[in-house]
DNA sequence: GTGAAAGCGCTAACAA
DNA sequence: TTGTTAGCGCTTTCAC
């Protein structure tokens, strides 16, 4: 501050004629002190608009109440919901939230982790990035005894606490509800290669298939870079120009669902009726499409709220720090008329 | 931490009988000390997994090199988009990012502030809540010294430092161009009543009306709360029930206008055609829509950024902090199909 | 009930 | 080139 340096203790202090530790105490109704010298400091310390000094209590506590957290990406509508999520459930507990990027690769996410806990939270919540492969630095984080709680991308290779969705689960349950409307050449659109959900959804996209005595198609599984409305719209395009066209796609997620049904439409196929399309993510937006759009829920502020909660406890509770603790929520259906083609058949 | 404590300066020195000083510098670079010593300290410091505490440093230099925000929504594109901007100016200037929401109301965004503050953050970026009336207390914060820059939604009534989108002319363009697709009853869809660009965008709307010497018609400027999908829906089937129908909508957000277009579909409107929709905010789905959306494009990237690099230059040059600079951002129209009639009329 | 003193871990002015 | 010392602002034992 320029001219007008903070107010301390010792300014309180010196003004009545007492000490530091008498303030200190009186500001924080210490019981034993005097009600008299209490209304007396804290008149003082009201008028100088007093407040106490972060860096110093933090540096006698050791402690912030600070928790950082990394994910992927920020704009994003899964993001944004378990960052809500997490910021209801640091609020209970008096925790400010600090929010950070992965970055574009392995580097600047570990780059970032570190310079998260070089700024002194007390813990860190992480979703890994999809360009990270190895998970090992994560460990150095946890040897080093700072807790750790990972949400949603979770660590495949390592031992750790987590929360995430069942997202094989959701991929079963995106694809058997297409096969159960009848659809019989269900494609699937991957998620980023290294993304820590695209396997388990693919999986249960197969599994469903498997459950279903339906053949499974390489030429329908189709890997994707972005995941992106753009990239839907073309992966659609390029597939209903293959001689084997699909009749239903499972996107990795709605972003891709909105472009497959852009394109679609552009190539003038009827949803529901020849094309079946469900999506992931359950955003908003799904509802207000033409034709709206099912899709797999997965409650965001569910996960951000109770990664968060596991967090704090951990922090507490330093013992359960090594616990590895997974939990896994689950996912829902939501059908929309993108996929629901009812009598028909 | 449980049983091992972290390392500090005073174990390396231990290790290698010399001071704390001596280690300090050697781990800063500092020309003073003998490459040697810099050598046998960084293996140490190296072989410890040493780390400078952070709470030991900012007490010294009463800074933490942290960056506050605090807005009305995270779960938001824009909202998103801006906060990208922020992160990655700050990651330049070696700033890491404390992510916050006002809360539902005045008190507690006034306590969410202070809580920021109070954590230690070097200055703060702010976009005011819908619910705040009364932005005296922004002047407390201002006078006790703190960095403050203003974004987005900026304060009305106190001089301050701050940047904004230009949303009179946002809603100017919006409503223009609507006029000269042929549209002759244009309804709006305002903002929220406490957010700050409501008026200007009301006023843009009939600036533009006036120019084009159309008369405005009190029925069709809509008050909204929300401001969701699902209230534009509702808004629009209520209006569409009236005697004197609109033709047009301008919305405050794309949101609103994409509830807007699902509501005009059900009742079979034509759009271009009969009636035309225009959104704000230029959400990538807008591209996806059928029809798609019309919208005015802010870049909430730059007002990210550059919210982000006028606060750091204030805290870095603590003589502008009264500066009150004031940035205006141009947003544009971006043009599609929901308002594009082309050669009818 | 209040004061004195030590110390959290680090940096920097001053000495040597 | 390195050591000594003081101090950032706060909390907390231990005296009195």
């Amino acid at each position: 501050m320029p001219a007008n340096k903070k107010p301390t203790l010792k300014d309180i202090a010196e003004k009545l004629n007492i000490t530091v530790a008498t303030v200190s105490r009186a500001l924080r109704n210490h019981p034993d002190i005097s009600q008299k010298i209490k209304d007396q400091v804290k008149l003082i310390a009201e008028s100088l608009h007093y407040r106490p000094n972060s860096f110093a209590v933090n540096l006698r506590k050791q402690s912030s109440g600070l928790i950082g957290i990394m994910l992927p990406k920020i704009v994003h509508y899964y993001s944004s919901t378990m960052i809500k999520g997490m910021v209801g459930e640091a609020q209970k507990h008096n925790y400010q939230i600090m929010i950070c990027e992965s970055g574009i690769n392995e580097e600047t996410e570990k780059e970032n982790a570190w310079a998260l806990l070089n700024s002194g939270v007390d813990g860190l919540l992480v979703s890994v990035s999809n360009n990270t492969f190895n998970e090992t630095y994560f460990q150095d984080i946890q040897q080093e005894g700072y807790p750790i709680v990972f949400f949603d991308k979770v660590p495949i290779s390592i031992p750790c606490n987590k929360i995430s969705t069942d997202d094989f689960k959701g991929g079963y349950l995106a694809t058997e509800h297409l096969i159960q409307q009848g659809y019989k050449k269900i494609a699937h659109f991957k998620g980023q290669a290294g993304a820590r959900n695209t396997i388990p959804r693919l999986h249960g996209y197969l599994k469903a298939l498997q459950d279903y005595s339906i053949q499974v198609n390489e030429q329908f599984i189709i890997d994707s870079i972005e995941c992106r409305e753009e990239e839907g719209y073309h992966k659609t395009l390029f597939l209903m120009q293959q001689k084997k066209k699909p009749d239903a796609i499972f996107c990795e997620n709605d972003e891709m669902a909105i472009g497959t049904i852009a394109a679609l439409r552009y190539l003038n196929v009827n949803i529901p009726h020849d094309f079946g399309v469900v999506g992931f993510c359950n955003m908003p937006v799904g509802n207000y499409m033409q034709p709206t759009l099912t899709s797999i829920a997965q409650s965001g502020d569910e996960i951000g709220a109770k990664a968060m909660a596991m967090l704090i406890d951990i922090i507490k509770n330093p013992g359960k720090l090594n616990d590895n603790i997974s939990l896994v929520t689950e996912p829902s259906l939501i059908i929309r008329n993108s996929s629901l083609r009812l009598n028909h058949h």
